[in-house]
RNA sequence: GGCCCGAUGGCGGAGUGGUUACGUAGAGGACUGCAAAUCCUCGCACGCCGGUUCGAUUCCGGCUCGGGCCUCCA
């Protein structure tokens, strides 16, 4: 159905849009970067998986049988410059007096939570640890022809493969002015692809190997479970935009050896843009981070974080703030209303319908075949509920064009929507009362108790409606 | 120091060589006892200086400002 429009997505390679080609017709194989899981996701980190589910998506809208990849790192990475250095499990670990696997897991399980409340498609998520084996492998293969050991581990040498950092459009001898260099590297950007324990020294997650006892680079992880899952080449790489100037020429570097080509392992690689703040990109070293859990607790129903994604472009900084994020809300709270209204339509159908539908489903499907243009195709999908169709034809697009968004428009509620902030200082029970009360009194028009009792809930939060059948809802702060 | 990106209305954010989305906020109206919510209507912008062009917010150059990366990072 959606054949006439091709599927045009930007590649960081080319940094040119091309039209999506599959690897294996019909299908589509993607791989995304996954998170570390020593530590909670903030919301920045949870964009590029609301991107790599709108593009699993719009692939799966557009007919393909998706097979869709987003590993979960639980080895854990070097925290301090060049190759040595603490790891971040091991470092979460000793804070939490847990072991590195307690860990590990139980972020997995938390960032698994977020991403069921931001309403993406659960793909599959291979655990780096579960791929050791698969790593060693992969090191052997190399080795002695684009490695070199040294006392902390097996470097990879970059010269040894061409074009070596071309997605960082950078080259090898540049801009490394502020790393420390580990001794012995034969060129600065040379990494490891397995580290060894310090000698002397006992790590919680630590593997036998060729080269010492120790643990895989974090490059290595990427390449091994992509070429596993997916095969070399499958379509398209997705991660942050931070990736395309160190991991992923790195994975590229490891590809290019293993596979003895000069192809990158990914017809397509796809960058998402940060979500920033005003005080700049959101970190997780500085202690306190915005996670979903956060905007929850202060009465902010996920998907309105998932809708403030939608209106911006992927490859677009987005720049986060509460005022926009009640203003996503308010938005993708007049969706659901809308939708409610469409339900309850009735259906004038005419010969006209036919090609509004037509008209109105081709233009979304240009948008999000437009390199994801989400902020269009959510225009698009408003205006569909205004126009003056019957709500069956209505409906039907809604839904296709919600497969696509994924904001579940067609399930939720208002109540979905009103979440108790964790402040709130009066629980439903005691609203629904003091409003009962309130109904009595303007039954009896003593309009003064009745204007006492809503700014006593106006004091705790709540904000009442009287023309509104919810009745009721929280203000929201930041 | 090197590489790269951005600058659109109060805020967010699309897009376009000529009539400049959309959301939210704001204003007016309807509704309401009054509000709120809702619905309807309406303002409001393309950083600066040149160039190309009949015409530039859109293309080119310069400038200013802001940001990112070069170290783990979505």
């Amino acid at each position: 159905m959606t054949d006439a429009v091709p599927l045009k997505l930007f590649n960081s390679l080319t940094r040119q849009l091309e039209v999506f080609q599959p690897v294996h017709p019909g299908e589509a194989r993607v791989y995304t970067c996954g998170p570390t899981v020593y530590n909670y996701q903030h919301i920045g980190n949870m964009r590029a998986y609301v991107f790599a589910d709108v593009l699993g998506l719009t692939l799966s809208f557009k007919g393909y049988n998706l097979t869709h990849v987003i590993n979960i790192t639980d080895v854990g990475h070097l925290t301090s410059d060049a190759d040595a250095g603490d790891d971040k499990m091991e470092k979460a670990a000793l804070a939490a007096g847990k072991s590195a696997w307690d860990i590990a897991r139980f972020y997995q399980e938390d960032f698994e939570a977020d991403l069921a409340r931001l309403n993406i498609r659960k793909p599959q998520h291979p655990r780096a640890t579960d791929y050791v084996e698969a790593m060693i492998e992969w090191g052997k293969a190399i080795a002695a022809q684009h490695c070199y050991e040294l006392d902390s581990g097996l470097y990879f040498d970059t010269s040894t493969v061409a074009n070596y950092g071309r997605l960082a459009r950078a080259s090898t001898d540049d801009g490394e002015g502020r790393i420390d260099p580990v001794d012995g590297k034969r060129h600065a950007a040379d990494f490891a692809i397995w580290r060894k324990t310090p000698p002397g020294e006992k790590r919680q997650m630590e593997w036998d190997s060729p080269w010492g006892r120790g643990a895989p680079g974090w490059h290595l992880e990427c390449s091994v479970m992509s070429g596993q899952l997916l095969g070399f080449p499958f379509d398209i790489h997705t991660g942050g935009i931070d990736h395309r100037e160190i991991h992923h020429p790195n994975e590229i570097a490891q590809n290019q050896a293993f596979c003895h080509s000069d192809a990158s392992g990914a017809n397509i690689w796809m960058h998402n843009n940060f979500l920033v703040e005003r005080s700049g990109k959101m970190s997780k070293s500085s202690g306190e981070f915005l996670r979903l859990q956060l905007l929850i607790d202060k009465g902010y129903h996920p998907l309105a974080y998932r809708m403030m994604c939608l209106q911006a472009h992927y490859r677009s900084e987005l720049e986060f703030s509460w005022e926009g994020l009640g203003a996503a809300l308010v938005r993708l709270k007049r969706l659901v209303m809308g939708v409610e209204k469409v339900r309850v339509k009735s259906n004038p159908s005419s010969m006209s319908v036919e090609n509004a539908i037509a008209s109105r489903t081709e233009r979304f499907v240009e948008a999000v075949s437009d390199d994801l243009n989400t902020s269009v195709a959510l225009t698009i999908l408003e205006g569909t509920i205004d126009a003056s169709m019957g709500s069956v034809e209505v409906l039907e697009m809604l839904t296709a064009m919600d497969s696509v968004l994924g904001l579940n428009l067609l399930n939720l509620s208002r109540t979905d929507l009103r979440i108790r902030p964790k402040s709130a200082t009066i629980t439903e029970a005691e609203i629904d009362a003091i409003l009962a009360q309130r109904t009595e009194a303007r039954a009896a028009k003593d309009f003064a108790t009745s204007d006492k009792l809503r700014d006593e809930l106006a004091a705790q939060g709540v904000e009442v409606m009287d023309g509104d059948p919810l009745g009721w809802d929280w203000k929201l702060g930041a």
